[in-house]
DNA sequence: TATATTAATGTAAGCGTTTACATTATTTAT
DNA sequence: ATAAATAATGTAAACGCTTACATTAATATA
């Protein structure tokens, strides 16, 4: 393999140049860097970036980590980022974890090893403070997806959860439901926790009491919403709509229904949130809140770069907060097109 | 950040003895690792990365390049890698790339840029030889997902498309069915053409003329599974059943048959292939074939760490192909329950 | 106890880059 | 034409590690 020391001899130059020519950094006159290019073309060289890592410390490689359970999100988020930084030839490296304290050690290798000249992290349901601090003592940018606003040097993207719950749960009551139950998320899921706030919120603002009966906690599994929505139906005076925090526990709470020997939506109408491709197909169709999860990679992946830019020059930390803005998808489970 | 170096000074030994070590690898006192090891933990030290591999020229990432469009397996397949190869502390970067060419070139600068210690190709309809050569010209360990068998020196992971293929059709005939369509997934798709090999096998072991009109090309996506299907529907004799190459195509055909005003499974049965989540929520639910893609990814890593392991020693090439071996799952919209 | 053997540790070169600084070539001003 | 200013290139150190080889310490052997 052609090292940038071949380069230089065969161009007759100093590997200063050739560095030069090959980053587009310094100034070259046009025929050495004719000259150059038509010895690394040659060659086929292309620098080893372990050296260059080394030497410039700076990174080209940013680092994705996120728990196992994200991995239906993953894909899309990824791909997403992927799309953004490809441009301009940053790599991603990931970083899968099993829990939070798998998590920490994952961003501390990535960190201690300097591999990575950026980092994303997924962790809604984090605990740990060491994850939030660790990057941020290191100095290398971060961007976090999916946590609650916390201290100064923080940027994350966020959807907009609080939002559309009250946006789903007004559309519930405005089709005349009162008696709403929630299936809750992982307790300690940031996004759960706002999509659970927002519904308590419309409840409020429409005068309709909270009865604590008609929120339970699920895991955000599709067999977490059977189980809770069975408990749900076999309450003396049950709800007549139920809002899951996310699809997969919509689409179990629906089996729950039709298995209690209740309909969906007639005796019971059913929403929930993600909009993930099963949804359009189940019977019935699901009404949700769709998630732009390519989108969020793709801003991710911006406001990421934008931090390691600014980061060369000034390492001013600013807190930014994006937020992701949604949309409720109207389809069979809530009955809309029953009361129209 | 602290270096080897400081860690040297501080234990009171030379840099050699703390590698040696951390790397566990040569003669070293108990007393002396427990001494260094202190000082590792005090300082919170771990290795540059870039250095170590600069210098052992070995690196503990391997590199996954797929096509853009594999996206819907991609996330299951990377886990499992994932899954495996981090208990030997390796780790994923990712490459994905829109078309070929791309792809190609992704793979060249993971190899020239001296990234990776192996690589994870899945180019499933690639005509590219580069794509194979590269990588195995410049010896570093490379196993393929999905292509077919080739040049010695190659190492790849297969699904048994064509057994099972052969057993779906069988399914369908056993049903009764003498009429079958098939509509194929990307012309060059190698899954795929084993598919419908495995289509074609079925068809003439039970002596059905193959009716040319039967097979139709889409792409992989549900759209194209509907617009092909709706054509197969027209005809003047149309068939009784359609075998799919994937589930996306599957669940489009199934769209189009009700829209055509017939019935899934009583006037055409309809199957297909993966059994994406979808699959099982469908009306009817789909009768397909599971492929077990975390699984495949398990597979995967651990045929490249063998791979990059007995490149240590002998660089002899083998040839090598690995079948997942799958299974049929009958659900309803092949018309299993109705003949019983 | 002296010597041979083996075990443990140290020394320093080198991996392939980038870049501050030094040098040389070219252009501009006088 | 000469000096001053600028542009282009070169030199060599440094990045943080591993490892062949050299050295020293510990142990076994005679």
């Amino acid at each position: 393999m052609a090292t940038i020391i071949d380069v230089a001899k065969l161009a007759g130059v100093s590997t200063a140049t050739v560095s030069r020519v090959i980053n587009d950094t310094g100034k070259v006159r046009p025929v050495t860097r004719k000259k150059v290019m038509k010895v690394v073309n040659e060659l086929n060289f292309s620098p080893n970036v372990s050296a260059q890592v080394l030497q410039s410390k700076q990174s080209k490689t940013i680092g994705m980590v996120f728990p196992d359970a994200s991995s239906l999100y993953f894909s899309e988020i990824i791909r997403g980022i992927c799309n953004y930084v490809n441009q301009f030839s940053f790599q991603i490296i990931i970083g899968s974890a099993h829990d939070e304290e798998e998590e920490v050690k994952t961003v501390s290798r990535f960190l201690n090893g300097h591999t990575v000249g950026g980092l994303v992290i997924m962790a809604p349901s984090s605990q740990n403070d060491d994850l939030f601090k660790l990057p941020i003592n290191h100095g290398t940018p971060v961007v976090f997806i999916s946590v609650p606003p916390v201290k100064a040097g923080t940027t994350s993207v966020v959807l907009d959860n609080f939002k559309m719950s009250v946006e789903m749960t007004n559309h519930l009551i405005r089709l005349g439901h009162r008696n709403i139950g929630f299936i809750n998320g992982s307790p300690h899921n940031y996004d759960s926790q706002r999509r659970y706030a927002g519904y308590l919120k419309a409840l409020q603002e429409n005068g309709i009491e909270v009865i604590s009966d008609f929120t339970i906690d699920g895991n955000f599994t599709e067999d977490s919403g059977y189980k809770t929505c069975l408990k749900l139906c076999e309450l003396t005076s049950r709800p007549t709509a139920i809002f899951a925090a996310n699809d997969a526990m919509a689409i179990g709470a629906i089996e729950a229904v039709k298995d209690s020997g209740l309909r969906v939506p007639e005796d019971i109408a059913i929403v929930g949130f993600d909009d993930i491709s099963t949804s359009q197909y189940i019977t019935p169709a699901l009404t949700t809140v769709r998630v732009p999860l390519f989108n969020l990679g793709q801003v991710v992946g911006k406001t990421l770069l934008q931090k390691i830019d600014t980061n060369y020059e000034n390492h001013i930390a600013v807190t930014e907060r994006i937020v992701i803005p949604l949309k409720i998808i109207i389809r069979e489970s809530c009955g809309s097109q029953l009361k129209r």
